[in-house]
DNA sequence: CCTATATGTGCACGATTTTGCATGTTATAG
DNA sequence: CTATAACATGCAAAATCGTGCACATATAGG
């Protein structure tokens, strides 16, 4: 891993924070044989273009994707509500939906039509929970080895059981949303999955929070052309708007309460 | 957990807090390897910033959602955590193990050995979230069309999951236990998945509070001699644990404590 | 060819952060 | 009340940081 361009070595060491491995930069002097100022120089760089956050001895990836789905649950409910209370708009009695992993997901469950004879279908562990506790809808479980970080099931047991499913709609959970980029996953298994649930559904629809546009996630899962419809808050600028909307994508403006 | 970087373990610790667990100082000083001066620097840095209340001997998480929980366990005084404390200790590093539904089997989850490369099948949604938030157990999700009443999935697909695995020990939940009528289950496909699970375990172990050996159930899941491990409660009587030992089962009574 | 500019690097210096230990103090259990 | 464990505080050592500066290299233009 010697790289004369120190462009190049900059990149390497952006690319494990985006991964979210924490870096220290001691170990990456040695790694790199450069000196450690070279480093701090370097993590600086990446800090201040928003591409991590600076501690004392290395840097830490700022997207939350190390930190494991429990911990992502319980935070910033609140905006996450009317993006969901939008989307269920479009679920029609008696479809049949796949909900994927996501905390903004997780949201939508208490916002599906009450008695609809929805049949719900998740790979999410805590989705699943809470389909579970809404006694009126039909819960199928996708299994399969459980990634901790994504908290449910993208192995390809569960390729394999959506691969032989049809869904009316399908809600995908996004990492990151952006027009060049489509729809990003933080892990590959993830972005594989997400494209398998694509192929399944007639209509796919993405619920993504303003920060979602903003982050960048290292795996593509597919291009914004396949998606139908994403729903976005009422504090998006008109240029991102017109950006996505250009892409190809239908928007759906969560009204201000 | 090669936590270098300060600022990290400091982010970990927090993270268990948001998480709603509590944390001992001296606990995460020898898990850390750094001092308890240094621990106890970081959780003092976090309740200042309104991140956790700090209290004698270590730091509780402002959200008391999950503390209930935390707190039984320390105290081990609730009578199904004495049965789960009992039933851990049969379970070896490295294992392959299956819980099935069942609330007894929930708290089993909290008594699992930690860091001990453990694999952990379940059928049950409530079981896998618990299973998720444990960090260290390795979990595989039996997935299918959900049942409401059980819980979790006990459908031809997952009949047909578990049948091609091979468990080290499986925890059975037994919704009714007796000499004659063996292991019940109060719904019919409840009692053929509980078959399959014999099938496809070494050791098969049931969970069984007192209440369990005089409820009847209507649904037969297996004769007792398919049962190796009875856990039971120090409340039993002798006649109901010699009755037990002659259908041809090996008792683990419960120490009070 | 020479020069100007930009970029990257390493080193030196003082400032900052973190750490472990020693000190005395306070809380909890018996 | 007493013993023990956990606590806060001060302090010195170590690691890390930021900055200024000198040097090297490359590119472009005179």
């Amino acid at each position: 891993m010697d790289a004369e361009l120190p462009h190049a070595r900059r990149d390497s060491i952006a690319a494990r924070l985006l991964n979210g491995q924490p870096v220290v930069a001691t170990a990456l002097a040695s790694e790199f044989g450069v000196s450690e100022d070279a480093i701090r120089r370097d993590l600086r760089a990446l800090a201040a273009e928003g591409r991590c956050r600076r501690v004392y001895g290395g840097a830490l990836p700022l997207s939350p994707a190390l930190e494991p789905m429990a911990a992502r649950i319980r935070e910033g409910s609140d905006r996450k509500g009317g993006l969901a209370r939008a989307a269920a708009t479009v679920v029609k009695a008696g479809e049949m939906l796949f909900l994927d992993s996501g905390s903004t997901n997780l949201t939508l469950v208490e916002f599906l039509p009450e008695d609809a004879d929805l049949t719900v279908v998740t790979n999410s562990v805590e989705i699943a929970g809470a389909i579970l506790r809404r006694q009126d809808l039909r819960l199928i479980v996708v299994g399969g080895l459980a990634d901790p970080f994504v908290g449910g099931c993208v192995d390809a047991a569960a390729l394999q059981t959506v691969a032989r499913m049809r869904f009316d709609h399908a809600f995908l959970g996004a990492c990151s949303v952006s027009a060049e980029f489509g729809i990003g996953a933080f892990h590959f298994a993830d972005a594989t999955f997400k494209r398998a649930i694509l192929d399944a559904s007639r209509h796919t629809v993405v619920l993504a929070t303003t920060d979602k546009l903003t982050e960048q996630a290292p795996h593509q899962a597919a291009a914004l052309s396949r998606v139908d419809l994403i729903v976005l808050e009422a504090a998006t600028t008109a240029e991102q708007r017109s950006l996505l909307e250009r892409a190809g994508c239908r928007l759906l403006i969560t009204p201000n309460d």
